[in-house]
DNA sequence: ATGGGGCAGCTTTTT
DNA sequence: GCTGCCCCAT
């Protein structure tokens, strides 16, 4: 074991050799953390462990098929369980889905199929949507059941209003998904977890089973697989855990950083080693890094260190907008290629929403450059795809109720919105699925003849195609093609914009299955085939070998690392994300996501900030981030854009120059009463700011005194109030319980008001109804207040 | 029942 | 700027 261990440095040393009992490895960025992994498990092999004995976790599939990469030079053709919490959870829930109420054949919902069933789920309980969105709703559910709270525990508890209409939702929802022989992504975890809770015997058997855990990214873990994490690790406690507290970025779903926190008291006996020398960065990323790292309150304190020499200085850029910034950005990558110095895939873009991904797009079309979007539009998200998988998820669960509802009149055959309806109430009252029902359809009250025929026919094809169900999976596929006449259906129904061929994709789904049959000669079922592709996202088709340029947010980012990386938007409200600064803990995750895409570079590093960005259609002023204030400014290089009046003239006209001039350049707090109202703690000190205002007001008209308005569509709207009585009425005096009189409908009660400017809508409940009304053109006369 | 057109809402991040 | 929904005309 020598040959293994001697190119370690002591402490990763300690890491390797150590095979039984707790351990804990704290990895700073680029600490060498996956080849301390690897060379462990290679070394615990070696000292006679059963590879079956050894199961790996991780949170991606890349992450996971990186590991058993590295871990094959090491030890070749070991089958050590390498892969996912959640593929792990759904192979032992295909063995003991009974325990649960499932069968063998459970389908695994994507979130788009569990939306579905939540909109299903929200109209079968009688909730309004008009307080909370089926989206809210979901995500409410989500987190309980990250907090492994069942209905009935949810019912129970104090509760914000949106989790007590989710509470009411839980129940119905979760009957619905048994009905269907279906779990969502959170199910899987949360299944196994009380499986492992309630079943010592099922507990005791895979304790043994995996008497060596392994979890990566452990800060990353949430309350779900916590309990799963330890419930197989009572009787043999050789718990191994990697992470870092400063790379805990999924806070947002559940992930509680407590778990790594306290892992030494949950743990006795633990061994704890701690990697901090770093091996991928310069001294001038990982100062950028530590200084702004160091700003988060709750935090273990931690040094990063190099030997690597001083590199190139940190470079903070501005650009006028985001297309400046996308052209800028290529143009300097194509640059460094010409220069011989890098090759295409040494460059990674960084940003924090896959929106804004857009632009570049274009930039690196436009230049010709090769590039790859990592977890962009899905393949398997494509109408077609989703068309034949319905079919082949019914023909393998035919409880699966959305696949049922997506394939009935997939191609069109005379199943309209009504008999669906039918179908799914009678489904519904008698707790049956849909399929069965469908077959009932003849019993069904309200049927049109004709449909009951339609549903007759689509029956008969359903059990025609399903007799193929064991046949190979290429086969199958192209016989439903065939039977349902699905070619006819796409080409009729294509919109000519966008896909120009959607055959070509339904071609590269077939390829798949081919390949899919070939690497499972034997057990190429499939269940197998179906969970495989509800299990793998669109983050785990990154591939560093072909020469492109790589665009990936933030969070995908993490466990990768470039030569050369550039992080865009670092501006306020995108990190910090708008959504993502109202509390600290959300704050200093955000701090800490852009800590994890600075530590990504190797070499070379660039943070960019545009002047102003288009948000959704409108262009949009843009205040820099304050975690630019964070860094070692002094150290950085900074490139400001070159601007004229000619420019902004252009873009802004003269209304917007004197009324909406961008505040981005106001120091917040000065002539802005709104700033910092709820959240004190996010000061922008003055430092980048001021540096970039100086610059700019000397080739931009300087900014006005009083508070620009942030919506200058607003200014000249009209209000309905304005019509009838000429009177000035705010539109923001339409709010939600605000009594109205409409000419038509008389008196009525503002239920909701929704949308932005022209717009801007409110939903009004009179005696004969609701009605919506634009504000901006209704004819809606103010009452008062109830 | 179907398909198109228009409209509302929204977009953080992922298994 | 895109998607999913609703309503309308066929």
């Amino acid at each position: 074991m020598d040959a293994l261990t001697k190119e370690l440095t002591p402490p990763q040393r300690d890491a390797v050799t150590h095979i039984d009992g707790p351990l804990l490895i704290l990895a700073g960025p680029g600490s060498g953390k996956t080849r301390v992994v690897t060379h462990r498990v290679a070394n615990m092999l070696g000292h006679g462990v059963s590879p079956f004995q050894i199961a790996a976790l991780t949170f991606t599939n890349k992450a996971a098929d990186e590991m058993r990469a590295r871990v094959d030079k090491l030890a070749p053709g070991q089958p050590v369980w390498m892969g996912t919490f959640h593929r792990f959870c759904a192979q032992r829930l295909r063995r003991y889905a009974s325990f649960v109420g499932l069968k063998e054949n459970y389908s695994i919902y994507d979130s788009s199929d569990s939306k579905q069933a939540m909109k299903r789920a929200i109209a079968a309980a009688g909730i309004s949507t008009t307080h909370c969105s089926p989206d809210q709703i979901a995500s409410s559910i989500s987190k309980a059941k990250n907090r492994l709270a069942t209905p009935e525990m949810m019912e129970g508890h104090a509760l914000s209003p949106q989790d007590a209409i989710a509470a009411k939702v839980y129940p119905v929802y979760q009957q619905q998904l048994l009905t269907a022989n279906a779990v969502d992504f959170d199910d899987l975890l949360l299944h196994i977890a009380r499986l492992l809770r309630e079943n010592p015997e099922v507990r005791g058997e895979l304790d043994s089973k995996y008497k060596y855990i392994m979890v990566d990214e452990y800060q990353d873990t949430n309350l779900a697989q916590y309990a799963i994490v330890r419930a197989l690790s009572i009787d043999h406690p050789n718990l191994a855990v990697t992470g870092d507290p400063d790379q805990s970025i999924y806070g947002w779903r559940g992930a509680d950083v407590n778990n790594i926190l306290d892992f030494e008291k949950d743990y006795p006996n633990v061994k704890t080693v701690r990697l901090e020398k770093n091996y991928r960065s310069t001294p001038n990323i990982l100062r950028a890094a530590d200084e702004l790292i160091r700003h988060n309150q709750k935090r273990k304190q931690k040094e990063l260190f190099t030997d690597i020499p001083e590199g190139d200085p940190v470079v903070l850029r501005m650009y006028e907008d985001g297309y400046k910034e996308a052209d800028g950005i290529v143009d300097d990558i194509a640059d460094k290629i010409a220069g011989g110095q890098y090759k295409a895939n040494d460059f990674a873009i960084f940003c924090r929403m896959n929106a804004l991904t857009r632009s570049l797009e274009h930039a690196f079309r436009s230049r010709a450059l090769p590039y790859q979007i990592v977890g962009g539009v899905e393949f398997y998200q494509r109408r077609e795809i989703k068309d034949l998988l319905a079919y082949l998820h019914l023909i393998n669960n035919p409880n699966h109720d959305v696949a049922f509802h997506r394939v009935i009149n997939t191609p069109t055959r005379g199943i309209g919105a009504k008999t669906i309806e039918r179908i799914r109430d009678h489904a519904d009252h008698h707790r049956i699925p849909m399929l069965e029902a469908a077959r009932h359809a003849q019993s069904i009250d309200g049927l049109a003849k004709r449909a009951k025929t339609m549903i007759g026919k689509f029956i008969t094809i359903y059990d025609r195609i399903s007799k193929r169900a064991t046949s190979s999976l290429e086969d199958l596929i192209r016989y439903v093609v065939e039977e349902t006449a699905y070619e006819d259906y796409v080409e009729k129904t294509a919109t000519e914009q966008q896909d120009a061929n959607p055959m070509a994709n339904v071609d590269e789904f077939i390829t798949a299955t081919v390949e899919f049959d070939r690497q499972h000669p034997d057990d190429g079922s499939l269940d197998l085939f179906l969970e495989q592709v509800a299990l793998v996202a669109d983050t785990d088709k990154f591939d560093s070998e072909t020469e492109r340029v790589t665009l990936m947010t933030l969070h995908a980012a993490k466990g990768l690392e470039f030569p050369c990386v550039y992080i865009i938007g670092v501006e306020d409200d995108l990190i910090p994300h708008s959504r993502s600064k109202s509390t600290e803990s959300e704050f200093e995750e955000e701090r800490r996501l852009l800590f994890v895409g600075i530590t990504r570079a190797m070499q070379n590093l660039q943070l960019s900030v545009c002047k102003r960005r288009a948000v959704r259609g409108d262009i949009r002023p843009v205040i820099p981030s304050p975690f630019l204030n964070e860094l070692p400014l002094g150290e950085i290089k900074r490139i400001e854009a070159a601007t004229s009046y000619d420019y902004f003239d252009d873009e802004f006209g003269d209304e917007l120059n004197q009324d909406s001039y961008p505040e981005s350049w106001d120091l917040p707090g000065e002539n802005d009463p709104e700033s910092g109202s709820g959240d004190d703690d996010i000061v922008l000190e003055k430092s980048v700011v001021t540096s970039f205002v100086d610059d700019v007001s000397q080739v931009a008209p300087p900014p006005p005194k009083a508070k620009p308005k942030p919506k200058p569509l607003l200014s000249g709207l009209k209000t309905g109030s304005d019509l009838l009585s000429g009177g000035v009425t705010p539109v923001t005096a339409y709010q939600e319980g605000v009594t109205v009189r409409h000419p038509d409908h008389g008196e009525g009660t503002i239920v909701n008001v929704t949308g932005r400017g022209p717009k801007r809508t409110a939903k009004v409940q009179f005696e004969d109804g609701e009605h919506s009304f634009r504000l901006a053109y209704a004819k809606l006369e103010l009452v008062g207040k109830m």
